[in-house]
DNA sequence: TTTAGCACTCAAAGAGTTAGAGTGCTAAAT
DNA sequence: ATTTAGCACTCTAACTCTTTGAGTGCTAAA
């Protein structure tokens, strides 16, 4: 496995992905950074098919790159194109500044990727990990109906509403509200658990029995909190790639299962993964560039894009690195308080 | 026009819907209820496409439906089978009782109707028009950050958090509160807009001009209540019919625009409409059939199926209305007041 | 009015051909 | 010991030609 060999290769990963047919050897020695004979590229062509970095289609066709083929190119040997100074300003202007609301600037970056490469934009909205409950609420709204609302430092807002068998009084929704506010209000997202919410409907219902639902609406708002909350964004570029299976993509896009998994056992750094690898994400030959933000010192979310498997990293992964930086960067603010912007719950 | 013909294209589009392949004369007069020759038959055919109910593809070909023919089919022409008493009970034990929360009950219908169907299911949730405001609230949660919430008659719970340039002291959230609670309880849905807004604005301006990021959120919110809720699953069906165009159903998917107001502009009772009928949901050779169900006496939204033009009317029309009646009986409970169930909103 | 018979039509499927891109191998050149 | 030119070979995609058979419309008899 010479150096030359390593060339070629990466000469037919970067071919494969400008023009998506497969890749000849007489193309490869046309190009500028190629010295050499097409029968030579022939012969280094037919060593990677046998060690496993290329395939044929067919007999008398060029030659594709298997997945290993992609995962050396990614790992070692593109070199990715680092942004321009215009490109730079570009992304700062469509991203926003530090005034910006984190949940905006998010949004902002998934509109970016997608903009700039035509594929689907993957965002996850701070890992709720390290938040913690800074509010709760009980609203009376109707006959035996109240409306539950838990707010985190993070800026996560649920709620739900709950029937009762009785209306409470004054004097109980007080006493309500002041418990749950003790015991609840500064607790960790990552702390709350069914077995604490077990142990407060049991000191509640000593109080009075009817109340358990609201603890209970209370514990199922919590799982929802402890939930990442992940939004795929321009998903329908995925319909107008021919190289992926429409019907998976449908799928995909209609129900995201697994893909918040994935996400959350990314490490830091750019992470690509492929579609037909994982089973959480299953579009047979799609891709998944991701990388974290950070919040502080505290990883906060990861921001991305799926698309192809042939979609030009040396293009992408530096877009995608700078957004997460700048991002990181903006949202290191001063500002330790909650900044929250926009939220809605729908309910009948 | 006389009964054989109409029976022969009764029987035509009978054959055509199960076999999706044109139908030809000697198909037809194998049938047990026909008692008359090929010829005949050929004599009859030729007739009916005169008529405009049948068209060939090609000359030597055999006959499908024209739209006035499925029109005149479903109309007149079909038979609905009738459920049986298996079908009932399967689809009530899809369904949910009495206690299944309203969301969760057209969840179930939509899932039902694409797993029988095996089209893609739509279904609206509540059309809103007739719901009104019946609780504001402004929480303080933060520094100078306010969460607004907004809660209508059928169930709706909207909220949104604010950042205000200054701190509100008890008094100003005295007053905004009442404010708002005087202006908009009580207010029908469809009455809001913007112009509302834009006074209510003014006013609270004069008493305090950094009020009004609070009243341009709650005109935010109350646009996502205007809005119906629409909601279609199971679209990848669509995406293995084989008479629909791919391409159209991409598009369909992507932006399911128009759907809505073709849906609120239905009459009660069966309704089935061609794709390449309408302008709104475009998709050539497909079909939408729906229904509206019921809260206590009013509309409160539709259920049905988007698919083929070749589907089974007779068995799938039969479901459908079993479906929005029973919904429509389980919906009118003994309540009169909100029924809320479940609901979430998620921000940063 | 209905039916049998028959000539006619046309799409779909299959067979055969061609063109071209790309390969692997061999033998000569460096 | 590599690298290269040359060439025979392979395989797909596109095209044409032929065949098949389902289905028709028309005519004349029942």
């Amino acid at each position: 496995m010479n150096s030359r060999k390593l060339k070629i290769l990466a000469a037919v990963v970067d071919e494969y992905i400008r023009t998506g047919e497969p890749v000849g050897s007489k193309a490869i020695s046309k190009l500028d950074n190629i010295n050499v004979s097409a029968a030579t590229i022939r012969n280094d062509m037919a060593a990677l098919e046998q060690l496993g970095y290329l395939e044929q289609p067919h007999t008398s066709a060029g030659r594709i790159p298997t997945f290993s083929g992609y995962r050396l190119y990614i790992d070692e040997l593109m070199n990715p194109s680092a942004l321009s100074d215009e490109e730079k300003s570009r992304l700062d202007g469509m991203l926003g500044g530090k005034d910006t609301p984190e949940e905006l600037l998010i949004q902002n970056a998934a509109a970016a990727l997608t903009e700039i490469t035509q594929c689907a934009a993957v965002v996850t909205n701070s890992v709720p990990r390290f938040s913690v409950i800074s509010k709760v609420e009980v609203i009376p709204t109707g006959k035996r109906l109240y409306v539950i609302l838990l707010i985190t430092s993070n800026g996560s807002i649920k709620n739900k509403a709950c029937r009762l068998e009785f209306d409470l009084n004054h004097e109980q929704l007080e006493f309500f509200t002041h418990y749950i506010e003790e015991n609840l209000s500064g607790v960790s997202v990552e702390e709350l658990s069914e077995e604490m919410f077990d142990k407060m409907v049991a000191a509640v219902s000593a109080y009075m029995v009817s109340l358990s639902p609201l603890v209970m609406g209370l514990c199922e708002l919590s799982e929802d909190l402890r939930q990442q909350e992940l939004t795929v964004s321009g998903s329908e570029k995925l319909l107008s790639c021919d190289e992926l299976d429409k019907m998976e993509v449908v799928k995909f896009i209609e129900h995201k299962n697994g893909l918040s998994d994935l996400l959350e056992e990314t490490f830091s750094g750019i992470q690509v993964k492929f579609g037909s690898e994982t089973n959480s994400f299953a579009i047979g030959n799609s891709s998944l560039i991701v990388s974290k933000y950070r919040k502080g010192n505290k990883e906060a979310g990861s921001l991305g894009i799926i698309g192809p498997m042939r979609v030009d990293y040396k293009k992408i992964i530096p877009y995608i690195e700078y957004l997460t930086q700048k991002i990181s960067y903006l949202m290191s603010g001063d500002d330790e308080d909650i900044i929250i912007t926009d939220t809605n719950a729908e309910n009948d």
